[in-house]
DNA sequence: GGTAGACCTGGACGC
DNA sequence: GCGTCCAGGTCTACC
């Protein structure tokens, strides 16, 4: 199956920039588990090739990767009012074509609340053991993956089992995460209808998600780009470059909403993948650029990356 | 409203 | 092989 004319879009930076832990690249291929079945995808220029562990309605299949991929929104027009500074403006050069994932709203849930005081090779080996442990056994073409568990799986599993499959003090609140969804104490359909920060309170108010994790999940699964998930490398981030002094979480998020705008977490993707991808972010030469202001248009001349 | 300490564990590092 | 240190977000207690 093939998605033709993602202009403006690359496979690579979309799946390989953090916001979720289910996709491997094996060669020139992305082998990832979403919503139940196994995806490998490839990218030839502006021609995505899909093959699928399931059996799949073509038109309703390529609408709904359309949109967890985020192909359909108008990407360049946010990236050109983000576009306020020479640093930003090499950041988005860089890492042209990158998007952010509209993912399913439970494992998104349970996967970022794994990700606290934790890093993505642990947050991805904790995952696939709880997948192994209780999600549906999948295989494409060889490749072999899980589902990912239900709710319903881990508001029924033993502290021990969870402890197992390496969560730590996190079982805790996974468990008790997914006996409130079980239970409908936490609306998860109702909440994909709600504005940002109602849907961001009624996440904050379950045990276990904090501001950042709640951030994460309006931004990479609600699809609310007015999220900045503020973890220490995003603070770091507006620290070292735009404010030059520590600051609170409350001083960063007013900088950067009245800095970068509605479209702030569109922002924050790219500066945050960024960094990771330059060991030199931060010397004086990229300081410099801080300052100076970018009027031009970016990425009229290429409309892929790959 | 802000800060310090505890929580948990894989990986890096030094011996 | 062993011990130590570091990274990371939330909660609780305290100021």
């Amino acid at each position: 199956m093939q998605i033709q004319n993602t202009t403006d879009f690359s496979l690579k930076y979309t799946l390989e920039s953090g916001q979720s832990f289910r996709w491997n690249r094996i060669d020139n291929a992305y082998y990832g588990v979403v919503e139940g079945r196994i995806l490998k995808i490839t990218q030839e220029g502006t021609t995505l090739c899909v093959e699928s562990s399931t059996d799949e309605d073509e038109i309703r299949f390529v609408s709904y990767l359309r949109h967890y991929l985020d192909i359909g929104r108008d990407v360049p027009k946010i990236l050109a009012e983000v576009n306020n500074d020479a640093y930003m403006h090499r950041a988005i050069e860089k890492l042209w074509g990158m998007r952010i994932l509209n993912q399913e709203l439970w494992e998104t849930l349970a996967s970022f609340i794994l990700s606290q005081n934790n890093n993505v090779s642990r947050i991805r080996g904790i995952i696939r053991r709880l997948s192994e442990r209780f999600g549906e056994h999948l295989t494409l073409a060889g490749y072999v993956d899980y589902s990912f568990p239900s709710p319903d799986a881990l508001a029924t599993a033993t502290n021990e089992e969870l402890l197992a499959c390496g969560t730590g003090y996190r079982a805790t609140y996974l468990r008790d995460t997914a006996q409130a969804v079980v239970s409908g104490k936490l609306p998860l359909t109702a909440m994909k209808q709600m504005p940002y920060s109602e849907a961001k309170q009624e996440l904050m108010r379950q045990n276990g998600i904090g501001e950042k994790v709640a951030d994460c999940i309006c931004l990479f699964s609600l699809g609310h780009l007015a999220a900045l998930p503020i973890d220490v490398w995003i603070k770091r981030i507006f620290e070292t470059l735009y404010l030059r002094r520590r600051a609170t979480h409350r001083e960063i998020r007013e900088f950067a909403h009245s800095y970068f705008g509605d479209s702030v977490g569109y922002a924050q993707q790219y500066l945050f993948h960024y960094v990771h991808e330059c060991s030199n972010w931060a010397d004086a030469e990229h300081l410099s650029l801080i300052e100076t202001r970018v009027p031009i248009a970016v990425g009229n001349s290429k409309s892929t990356t790959k």
